[in-house]
DNA sequence: ATCGTCATATGAA
DNA sequence: TTCATATGACGAT
């Protein structure tokens, strides 16, 4: 039951191309564009299935890059995770598009308010940023904060759901 | 405004 | 158990 990826497809946008890696539960990482482009692999021929669960992702990249929600989103495969951080991650989920959120409100929404720091390691090991929009998660007093794919990209984020930082 | 320090939870080695 | 961390609060500067 884990996530051992057979599939990485590439999602193809104006600001660079995405990977979306499937497992046999579903979408379980996504890259940003790397500076450098990459081949796509494949690993085993298309299923159905998969193609589907592509077409959902596309859906939902492109989506979420002109800053609206997406319609629907495909299984996501959170086996990787700690039992706290798929809680992390499901919290951070309802967070609505053109909102923030802090690391401290994220700990207490999941009933460790205390968890704070733990919050931010969880977020740094989400496998599917944008998705699961870590990116709207602040540090105190609207500071910036961090993000695995790099600062850039979660200011660009931001902007596009039309939050600007000071 | 920035910096150092401390408290604290979690995860990886 | 030890170390690192995408925090936060507080006090000193």
């Amino acid at each position: 039951m884990n996530a051992a990826p057979i599939a990485l497809l590439p999602i193809v946008t104006n600001v660079g191309t995405f990977t979306a890696h499937y497992s046999t539960q579903g979408l379980c990482a996504l890259d940003f564009p790397p500076a450098v482009k990459r081949k796509p692999t494949r690993a085993v021929p298309l299923t159905k299935t998969i193609r589907d669960w592509h077409q959902l992702t596309t859906e939902a990249v492109k989506a979420l890059l002109v800053g609206r929600t997406p319609r629907e989103l495909p299984p996501l495969d959170l086996s990787s995770g700690t039992d706290f951080q798929r809680r992390v991650w499901e919290e951070m989920t309802w967070t609505p598009c053109g909102e923030t959120r802090s690391y401290a409100e994220i700990a207490q929404a999941i009933g460790r308010p205390k968890a704070v720091r733990a919050v931010g390691g969880a977020c740094g090991a989400n496998p599917i940023p944008l998705l699961i929009p870590c990116h709207r998660v602040l540090a105190a007093g609207g500071k910036l904060g961090g993000f695995s794919g790099g600062l850039e990209w979660k200011r660009k984020l931001l902007a596009i759901e039309g939050i600007v930082m000071c």
